[in-house]
DNA sequence: CGGATTTGACCAGCGC
DNA sequence: GCGCTGGTCAAATCCG
């Protein structure tokens, strides 16, 4: 597959999820999908704005160019945008951990103001890890200090700080996966302080006790080959920030538009068509503008 | 008894 | 301005 094709076999959602909205690139953080599984995906990278220091830090050019398509793509896609990292994947194993970067302002932040932290505004310097149950402990101490359901999930988000430590602004999330309910997503948010992995306290911890329970939903039957979340957990760390890249043949396309479609309206038996007016001409729509993006690279 | 967990209240950001 | 949502606080409760 040579460069344009693998342009052309660009997904939609991160054509649009790479697009932030409104003509200007923005700072704010985007959600990024990347299909690791594309054979030309190493190599495609030398292609795009690699940055010298940080070779999985991928940027992509030429997109704020097409902007009224880009501004039309971004509206059908509201309904399941989000700040959101998602890494997705289709047969192999999918990147464990993403770093959303912050600006030297955000980080100079962290440190001034807890609270400003924690804030929402500054919430794209953190680490995504989908762990399994047996992934949920690590060598630091954490105690809970909240809990919340969040909307669009059936399961609630733990909320954890660090307490290996007095005074250190490491938090940690945990929430079961929705789509794989084996599946936590793990978010740690600022850097641990200067201090060792050990706990404070040697009491035992029933931390997990309550988000571990194995979940009652029609999942319970799902087989290792059945779930493609089942051996994606790696232990190397696949850093990305700003657009993105993916790429799916359209039945995956509308696989994962229907795995988005019951996530937004709960309901698993709705096609493309009862709730967008046509997946074909919107995978054309993409095709066309991955084109567009290539030619605008190459000029 | 002291640290961890639970849970309702509160606050800030964001979209309309 | 208002309502929704996510994140944190803190008092009550639990537990080793």
């Amino acid at each position: 597959m040579d460069e344009l094709a693998f342009f052309m076999d660009w997904d939609l959602q991160a054509i649009v999820r790479g697009y932030t909205g409104e003509h200007a690139p923005s700072e704010t953080t985007t959600t990024t999908i990347i299909d690791v599984t594309n054979p030309n995906f190493p190599h495609f990278c030398s292609e795009l704005q690699v940055q010298d220091d940080d070779p999985f830090c991928i940027t992509f050019p030429e997109f704020s160019d097409t902007t009224l398509m880009l501004d039309e793509l971004g509206d059908l896609h509201k309904p399941f945008s989000s700040t959101q990292t998602i890494i997705t994947t289709t047969s192999v194993p999918i990147p464990k951990e993403v770093v959303i970067k912050a600006s030297d302002q955000e980080v100079q932040d962290l440190h001034e103001s807890p609270r400003k932290r924690i804030s929402k505004k500054n919430q794209n310097k953190r680490v995504v890890k989908q762990v399994r149950e047996d992934g949920l402990c690590d060598a630091w101490a954490w105690r809970k200090y909240g809990q919340k359901p969040i909307k669009g999930s059936p399961y609630p988000r733990s909320y954890y700080r660090c307490s290996s430590s007095k005074g250190c602004l490491a938090r940690k999330q945990v929430e079961r996966s929705h789509l794989d309910p084996q599946v936590f997503i793990v978010t740690y948010t600022a850097e641990h302080s200067d201090h060792d992995h050990t706990p404070r306290s040697s009491r035992k911890t029933r931390q997990y006790s309550n988000i571990i329970v194995p979940p009652k939903a029609t999942h319970e039957h799902m087989t290792s080959s059945d779930n493609p979340l089942e051996d994606s957990v790696e232990d190397e760390p696949i850093i990305v920030s700003g657009g993105s890249g993916h790429c799916l043949n359209k039945d995956q396309l509308s696989s994962q538009v229907a795995q988005i479609g019951e996530i937004v309206t709960g309901h698993d038996n709705l096609t493309n068509d009862d709730w967008f007016p046509s997946i074909d001409e919107l995978d054309g729509l993409s095709q066309e503008f991955a084109l567009d993006g290539y030619l605008h690279g190459q000029l």
